[in-house]
DNA sequence: TCCACCGAAAGTGTATACAGTTTTTCGGAT
DNA sequence: ATCCGAAAAACTGTATACACTTTCGGTGGA
């Protein structure tokens, strides 16, 4: 089974939505996008149903699939989530931080650095997402840096995060301080950063409401 | 979108699969599949997908659906994330819990109490796990009672969980405890007594490599 | 002008066809 | 008896067909 060009579409759809190129609630119809990537609606199909399990669309019974719209609600669970996770995270990360590792979160924080100053937009929401599934990663537990990267997408999907350009800077000051108490192995000051950086990017998310896309095919080019 | 016989087929096989019926490393044909809840094989291959995304089965390309065998590492991962998540909120359920939600887990553990007094095998299985999440339901927090059920029907997957009567009893004697510790609002308590439980089901999980299951159709009746 | 209705167009839901791949079977050589 | 290879069977991957549902546009009546 899998086929190479159902991850191609899911990925592509998963990009554009993220990046609010496809805006909530707009319609995928399974033909158009088949048209779009140059398959069948087989292929299209499958992609749906997995970005419907990671609530990224909605299906509607013979409606079709929407680019999700969640509620508030389910924002600040799904920010709840991420809180429990994380501060249990760092908390572990600091207990067996090596210099290696640490030496990795310093030179992808100095890639975020690089993206804001650069003002690439889509850049830079992507690394500073990137920055906790890192840690994840770097904690070799792939099972949790997986779902964070899911809870993550679901959380960038709804909210303008890092709208502004100081707002950027401000989070990417925060994981700067967040790697200078891991190195000093101070963890109850790592972990009390980490919820305040929490904290702070829940306090920004923006609930924009824009109509739907209408071409989706400019969306995806 | 969103056939209800996908949705059908789905459980069927999750089942199935959590309870043991289908062991690891069994193939499963979509032909089969399809004869046996009489549709086709596109529904089929819908509901493959989506347990591939769960973890339950594994895809290979060209080769069809197995149902997963996890290593011992990703069962490991799988708990320390159980752990991150279930600690904090069992934090958080002591400090918001009502009479109203404590009487809602009482009564949950005096049905485990009876299916494990009644040898009810299959039953105590599914509520020792469902105590886990009832209680982030209770928490009305959605999001985290899909994330739990999901993990725990990963670790069920691979283990023979609660295998023996007095495993399953104990494990019911614990969450007493931890009803209890909530009951008496002792944070503290509580969360340690989580800790100890998780532990201890964790400690107890036996890696049982059993052949893969030969007659599908027999497992699903 | 506005609303209700009807037919056409577009779209989804499921089955099936078919090409390509993998697995199995079986006969013959060693 | 065992191993090898080729033909056959079984299976997966993708496209397409077709029935059914929803959506849209326009027409006639209040």
């Amino acid at each position: 089974m899998e086929s190479s060009s159902t991850r191609h579409i899911v990925e592509a759809l998963t990009r554009a939505i993220v990046e609010h190129r496809l805006h909530p609630g707009t319609k995928l119809a399974e033909q158009k996008l088949g048209d779009h990537f140059g398959v069948s609606r087989t292929l299209v199909r499958q992609a749906l149903f997995q970005l419907a399990q990671n609530r990224l669309i909605r299906l509607e019974p013979s409606r079709g699939a929407f680019v999700a719209t969640p509620s508030v609600e389910e924002a600040q669970q799904v920010f709840e989530v991420r809180r429990m996770l994380e501060l249990e995270m760092v908390r572990s990360f600091v207990r067996q931080a090596t210099p290696a590792k640490i030496k990795a979160l310093r030179a992808h924080v100095a890639e975020e650095k690089k993206a804001v100053a650069g003002n690439d937009v889509p850049g830079r929401n992507e690394l500073l997402g990137d920055f906790h599934v890192r840690m994840a990663e770097l904690m070799n537990n792939r099972v949790l840096a997986e779902l964070l990267e899911e809870l993550i997408s679901r959380c960038a999907l709804i909210t303008l995060v890092y709208q502004s350009k100081s707002a950027a800077e401000h989070s990417n000051d925060e994981h700067v301080e967040i790697v200078k108490a891991v190195a000093a192995k101070d963890e109850d000051l790592a972990v009390r950063l980490m919820e305040e950086h929490l904290n702070n990017v829940m306090a920004n998310l923006t609930f924009d409401r824009k109509p739907p896309t209408n071409d989706i095919a400019l969306a995806l080019a």
